[in-house]
DNA sequence: CTTGACACATACCAACCGGTATGTATGATT
DNA sequence: AATCATACATACCGGTTGGTATGTGTCAAG
């Protein structure tokens, strides 16, 4: 009956991106399942068969979804550098380099979730606040390496500073989707860069 | 039949109270039309007598209720000052003290209707981003001034700063909400502090 | 060849949603 | 005193929601 057969890996990924999408666009309590079947053209059965509620969804994406791509973009860029601030400027200076920032349009996914969901629900705001941690250790720590690498000031908290620098951008990225200005999120960005640059020696 | 016989600037105003205060806890679209009626013991004959649709509603709240509270505790302190920097740091300061900030309970109200309604819905952006502007202008002027006056380096790029710190703030808020932690909200806005003073001549 | 677990599809349901239509008490106007 | 708009209250409605119960085709094991 289905074109195809017996492969539940696939229609699972299917349905966390259908997720994924549809949670990005109108954030977790809005996002429809009827609308996530439509768009995989699938039923309600093999949805509730591979998760046993809309929540349970919701953290996959959480988990399977989002956390690889903010690593992939965020993590990996800095797992090991000496110098962070020349790494994270980088890493602005290329996504500010972007014709079409898609963080503009709908902003970060995570960000999104946390804003949405951190009072609404525990269970969402510790995985959340999990993946928020992790981000902010990674700077963090990639801060105390330049530190030692002698790029960063001896004063910088890093783990204030970490934890600013991530809000900042998140800060950056949820006012320019307001906006609704790529000019403004360009902006903002470099000015987030200015302040990294106040973090030399 | 009523207790209140009459009064209809008064129920106006408890059910924008009481929808400021639902939609501040679970947001506009998940706020719920009959919550908001058994917390202001009314009934929806007297919600639609006021209000023609639960999006005015939502529109007033963000007019009548978060604007003017915004305005009485962002706006006011800087609007006419020559030392705009002095001015923030102390506002940072006094945000910090609270013992019990209600925004790391339940976040910024701009911030959070931002966040779920501009990608959803463009009478609600203009609204909100109307808001938010106004909110970066007063900054930018406010740097503006501080140039003058020679508080301000001269290289400081007035418009963009101003969209920068007033995202960074937000950003502080927002994670600082997530984090569930005052601890984190106090580290995050003596980092912004640290920021502002880099803008110092 | 049969059995049974898996991977779905179909049909159905109670709850809640925003919104409306109608009824009614009150106070001001004429 | 009669009229009428205001300011609500009550009752009701269609649509949508997440969730469930049941049916069915496929494949692997025995």
């Amino acid at each position: 009956m289905n074109a195809s057969v017996k492969t539940p890996d696939i229609t699972r990924l299917k349905l966390l991106e259908a997720a994924f999408a549809e949670i990005h666009r109108h954030g977790f309590q809005a996002a429809s399942i009827m609308q996530i079947l439509a768009d995989t053209e699938l039923t309600k059965g093999a949805l509730y068969h591979h998760f046993p509620d809309k929540k349970a969804l919701g953290l996959a994406v959480i988990e399977e979804m989002i956390r690889p791509r903010l690593a992939a973009m965020m993590f990996d860029p800095l797992a090991e550098t000496q110098q962070p601030l020349a790494a994270m400027q980088a890493l602005l200076r290329a996504k500010a380099a972007e014709n079409a920032p898609w963080v503009v349009a709908l902003g970060c996914p995570l960000n999104n979730l946390m804003q949405e969901m951190s009072p609404l629900d525990e269970v969402f705001r510790l995985r959340l606040n999990g993946l928020f941690q992790d981000w902010v250790t990674v700077v963090k720590e990639a801060l105390a390496r330049g530190k030692k690498s002698g790029e960063v000031k001896k004063e910088v908290d890093a783990a204030q500073t970490a934890f600013f620098i991530v809000s900042a951008l998140e800060g950056c990225i949820g006012m320019s989707k307001n906006t609704q200005s790529v000019e403004a999120y360009r902006g903002c960005l470099k000015q987030l860069g200015l302040y990294l640059d106040t973090l030399k020696r």
